[in-house]
RNA sequence: GGUUCCUUCGUCUAACGGUUAGGACGGGAGAUUCUCAGUCUCUAAAUAGGGGUUCGAUUCCCCUAGGAACUACCA
């Protein structure tokens, strides 16, 4: 049996870390046992629903390098694959359930659901949920009630007697008391909508799905699930529920922890090979000790069995640090196309930028590569660049260890150093030993030195090491800017 | 409350009954160095607790404790 999986997001929001993860997973396992990955948008919801959300979705995916082999745009044999455009699939099944008894329609109103729900919660009954008013209504009743022009829901006939077991692949025989399904769940919602217990076990069903991988807050619906099987006469798929997302506090992963839309993280200058190694490795590892995995690792390597059971807490650092990595692992030219948007929403250079500026971007990269966490770093770490905004409180100027005569002479005179030493062609390492031994004839430490140079050229106390500052700067605008900090000095 | 699931360093994890319990991030220390990074080296840090089974339990079983998810005409 060929492996078939899918991916089932609702378009209700941006794509985040767990639904992707939930994408990668199924997309890696379907590659790696030679399947098919399958795309299906659950947009059933028609509150919650946006088109953005839709984009979103598809771009995340492409940004990610996941090609999905069916589904919304590139088709297939079981299309369509937008729920929404399958209502009249999930109207007739329910309608075949509601003619076999295995459903019923119901015709209670919000409010009176709204009162059940607050009685049972004040009278701390075990029994939750729907109180199964309408499970026995007769034809005529029906009649009446339709003719009154009340739009009925469907809610589906849950055994009281017996229990429901369903096999995880991961987490074993799961099994539940059926009085303890939520009693009679809508299957259809009066809108004629599916919910997404009908939509999806019709659609695994009818698309061949053979694995179900999705995360473990749906395991409480498994039985559920494999009622509604039952009903249709169907076989049930094999199911894998991976392990949740957490925040640091242990909750499920969400805005408050920070940033969960992948397009945040895209946003804030991380690359898409960071992001798919690192989610992928939340909740699945292949041996303990590997970590750097491309995508074509895991399409060739991922392994259902290295799935984790507990759930697993996103560290922002450690995907930092993957970032890190991934960028200095990046070639120059792509790190400098990378980088350029960056800077092109700084002000710092034109969309498109001059030929000059471009140029200038391929010549950041070398000195700005080892110090980037993220794209969006290159933002500070080269502003002194674009932007002329001279230190003028004097203090700043003057390193630890030295005092406000050694910084002005070692603004001097290592001016003096640099600026001659640079325009005849002195090598850097020739200059750096005579501004070594300047220190050394004021008495302060090399970097007494070096600091108040720096925040001339570039305004502040970290910046890029300094031969490659002035590089950058040009030696007209360093020089000018060593003027004027010395022009500080001097005054009073 | 009810139901179900989970439990190895702070975090992600390795160890298919026998290891000085391994690796990585983060932390600490040091080296390199003009600052910051980066890089390299070293280091602290865990089997939730209690019972069994066994010659031997991180590993198998039970109990306790803790945590999580679900409990909608949302998915």
């Amino acid at each position: 049996m060929d492996v078939r999986v899918r991916y089932a997001p609702s378009p209700t929001g941006l794509q985040h870390i767990g639904g992707i993860r939930t994408a990668l997973f199924n997309y890696f396992f379907a590659r790696a046992n030679g399947g098919k990955f399958i795309l299906r948008v659950e947009d059933t919801d028609r509150e919650r629903y946006s088109d953005e959300s839709l984009e979103d979705l598809y771009s995340t995916l492409d940004w990610l390098g996941i090609k999905w082999d069916e589904g919304p745009v590139v088709g297939g044999p079981y299309g369509p694959y937008i729920q929404s455009e399958r209502f009249d699939i999930y109207r007739e099944y329910a309608q075949r359930l509601v003619d076999e008894g295995k459903a019923y329609y119901c015709f209670c109103s919000p409010e009176r659901l709204e009162e059940v729900r607050k009685q049972q919660a004040e009278s701390k009954s075990e029994y939750q949920g729907y109180d199964r008013h309408c499970a026995h209504l007769s034809d005529s009743e029906i009649k009446e009630y339709l003719s009154q022009g009340i739009k009925p829901v469907i809610r589906f006939r849950v055994p009281t007697e017996g229990k429901t077991t369903f096999h995880d692949i991961i987490m074993g025989d799961i099994t539940r008391r059926n009085r303890d399904i939520s009693p009679d769940p809508v299957i259809l919602k009066s809108d004629g909508f599916p919910t997404y217990h009908l939509a999806n076990v019709i659609d695994d069903h009818l698309m061949h799905i053979t694995h179900i991988m999705r995360a473990q807050e749906w395991i409480p619906s498994g039985p559920l699930h494999v009622l509604l099987y039952q009903a249709f006469g169907w076989e049930v798929p094999q199911y894998c529920h991976l392990p949740m997302v957490m925040g640091k506090d242990g909750q499920k992963l969400s805005k408050r922890h920070g940033s969960t839309a992948v397009r945040d993280f895209r946003a804030k200058g991380y690359l898409p090979e960071a992001i798919l190694n690192y989610v992928t490795l939340v909740g699945w590892s292949l041996d303990g000790s590997t970590e750097f995995f491309s995508r074509e690792d895991l399409e060739k390597r991922f392994t259902m069995e290295g799935i984790h059971k507990s759930p697993a807490v996103f560290d922002y650092k450690k995907l930092d640090w993957f970032n890190g990595q991934y960028i200095r692992a990046c070639g120059n030219d792509r790190l400098a196309s990378l980088v350029t948007p960056y800077l092109e929403e700084a002000g710092f250079i034109h969309t498109p930028p001059t030929a000059d500026e471009e140029k200038l971007v391929e010549d950041i990269v070398p000195p700005v590569k080892e110090r980037m966490k993220t794209l969006s770093d290159v933002v500070p770490l080269t502003a002194f660049l674009f932007r002329d905004e001279p230190v003028t409180d004097r203090s700043v100027y003057i390193a630890k260890g030295a005092d406000e005569a050694a910084a002005a002479k070692a603004l001097i005179r290592g001016s003096e150093i640099l600026i001659s030493g640079l325009r005849n062609g002195t090598d850097e390492k020739s200059i750096e030993e005579s501004l070594s031994s300047l220190a050394a004839e004021l008495g302060i430490k090399v970097n007494g030195v070096f600091q108040p140079i720096r925040v001339a050229i570039t305004a502040s106390t970290v910046s890029l090491p300094l031969f490659d500052s002035i590089r950058l700067l040009g030696l007209d605008r360093t020089e000018e800017r060593l003027r004027r900090a010395i022009k500080l000095f001097k005054e009073n």
